[in-house]
DNA sequence: TTGTCATGCCTCAAGCCTTGAGGTATACCC
DNA sequence: GGGTATACCTCAAGGCTTGAGGCATGACAA
């Protein structure tokens, strides 16, 4: 969809769903996720800082997240990971993404059955 | 994702894919696009008026859709389909669309190769 | 010692999109 | 006359990612 600066087309949500999934393996620090993210897609999403952290900061207080505070060589992490309520979350955000996924597929590709001469 | 108000998760830019795939195979009018998204999405999307209309505006504006009034039985209908770049426009967005379901199925699954331990 | 780079946290304005409700007008039927 | 379906349109609200920026530490080279 041509280069749109803000509200990029189809990664509405794609963060957040991510984000859960990877928390909901094993813990990390915002700095590692971000790039984690960037791996675990192959470097198709490139997700910034400012775009991560408000979303961890949402989900624990939303209680989908837990955070603690982590020394590591004088430095201090918060590392997250996801609570059972965020695994519950997770798998609800990917039955939904699936279904839009098989929607899109569908209309893409037959579609429009059903109504012969709607006009 | 929860009951999100507004900015649903996954839909952003699906409303203006569907609609240029729907306008490259025949011309439609905005009130049947509303009703042909819907059907060939199998009722999974529901896209209004508020969002389909603007969208269209917007298309032609662009020249990536053409419009021509109609009249029948009294009444008038603006039927619009897709120009040669609407075409092209479709797939560049199916495109991206697709890369966009692979990296995402890849982080949802495996994921996270390539970085063994980051931290 | 100074400079710079990577790490690590955070915030903010801008820009875009869908929602949901509302408004107008014609045609048809009872 | 009233109600319903058709057909167009607009608008505020709410939510999200982007991109840039700000702080602070540790390591390493010049």
């Amino acid at each position: 969809m041509g280069e749109r600066k803000s509200n990029p087309a189809f990664l509405n949500g794609i963060p957040e769903m991510l984000i859960l999934q990877l928390l909901s393996r094993r813990a990390m620090y915002g700095y590692e996720l971000v790039q984690a993210i960037t791996a675990a897609s192959r470097e198709e999403f490139e997700f910034g800082e400012g775009c991560v952290y408000p979303i961890l900061h949402r989900l624990e207080s939303q209680g989908l997240l837990k955070s603690a505070k982590e020394s590591v060589s004088g430095r201090v992490r918060v590392v997250y990971c996801a609570t059972p309520r965020g695994k519950a979350q997770l798998a609800q955000s990917v039955g939904s993404w699936q279904r839009v996924v098989t929607a899109v597929n569908h209309a893409l590709q037959g579609g429009e059955r059903g109504r012969p001469g709607l006009a």
